[in-house]
DNA sequence: CTTTTTTTGAAACGAATGTTTCAATATATT
DNA sequence: AATATATTGAAACATTCGTTTCAAAAAAAG
């Protein structure tokens, strides 16, 4: 009985959120989400609700698609340290790879977005999942005398945490890979 | 024979300021500034110029006043390594006092706004005077025999750098001061 | 082919955007 | 006090904003 939907759900999503992604929520309007998704007002709003909803799924789909780095980080790693290592790398590689500098959805969102409530909620939770996902990492590297005890696993988690944070802010004007691994290695060193 | 300016240009310069560090530029509209500083729009644009010129004093603003506390740390201290702690101490105090939640205004702008390149340019510039800033102290530090010589001076100050650039951003969601002590000291421990 | 249901396109909504204009206002000098 | 000059307030500018509306279009089911 109904018309089909002509466009694919899942493309438009991704259009939406390299925009927002690069824009930002409030440089972004409807006007360049219709351009850029092909599709326009009425299909957007029916299908995704209002321009801080569609915001909020493209946010989610961004969580979803970086967690996958952290799991491949798991399965390709010998250990809870090489796989530290190995989302380090991960991230140099994002950074080099992002031509169009547009850093990081997550950190962009909580620079700009962070007064919003729900927006701060949302991002509290996905931070605190990413430490204790190092925690635990962390706690199972210092059981098997990988990373030493000089500071407690949950310390630890935080310092690897805030490293990443600081690269994915140092990485939009420096991009030298030489740099970034200076970086990186010095982190790691402590870990040791 | 001209009638006199009834404002003072460093408060409305300030609350100005405020408000850009608050919301960020986009957020931030003309309406939002008068209301802010409490003049008019034509004293805003024949003072300031258009919206982007009044951003950009802000910024210059904001840099002017962030420069004393690195001054401060080093009249303050006894020898580079100890400077390089104040300013990590003086860090740390910003985020706890930031009641507000703004977080750092270089650090929104570079998130939001450096795919302008005028911005960009400007950021560069700001963070390579930082970057070269820790680079003598801790050049000086290591030849003083207080920071060791693993890794060499430019590469620490980026490792420094970045700490701080995460700080930053951690401070936005994380103001638990034991933590970020805690990140502060794998820090330095890693230096000494 | 007709019916039913949903998508689609385009127009319209009022409100808000950044900026300009200009007459009224106010003051320091003549 | 009169004059000259810059500031000020308020209205107006054309765009653009996010969102709603609604009739036309289209396709699956009867």
């Amino acid at each position: 009985m109904p018309r089909a939907v002509e466009f694919d759900n899942a493309k438009v999503l991704e259009s939406a959120m390299d925009l927002f992604w690069k824009k930002g929520y409030h440089a972004t309007s409807m006007q360049d989400l219709t351009e850029a998704t092909g599709l326009n007002r009425s299909s957007l709003y029916n299908t995704f609700g209002c321009k801080m909803q569609l915001y909020r799924t493209a946010l989610t789909q961004y969580q979803k698609q970086n967690g996958s780095v952290f799991q491949k980080a798991l399965i390709k790693a010998g250990n809870p340290r090489e796989a530290i290592e190995l989302i380090f790398e991960g991230f140099l590689r994002d950074i080099a790879n992002d031509k169009e500098k547009k850093g990081c959805f997550n950190m962009n969102c909580k620079a700009e977005m962070s007064s919003d409530p729900a927006i701060r909620d949302w991002l509290s939770i996905q931070e605190e999942q990413h430490i204790s996902f190092f925690e635990g990492l962390i706690s199972d590297a210092q059981e098997r005398g990988l990373i030493n005890e000089r500071q407690g696993a949950r310390e630890y988690a935080f310092y690897v945490f805030n490293t990443l944070q600081g690269l994915r802010m140092t990485g939009i004007l420096i991009q030298d890979q030489k740099v970034l691994k200076a970086i990186v290695s010095a982190t790691l060193r402590t870990l040791r």
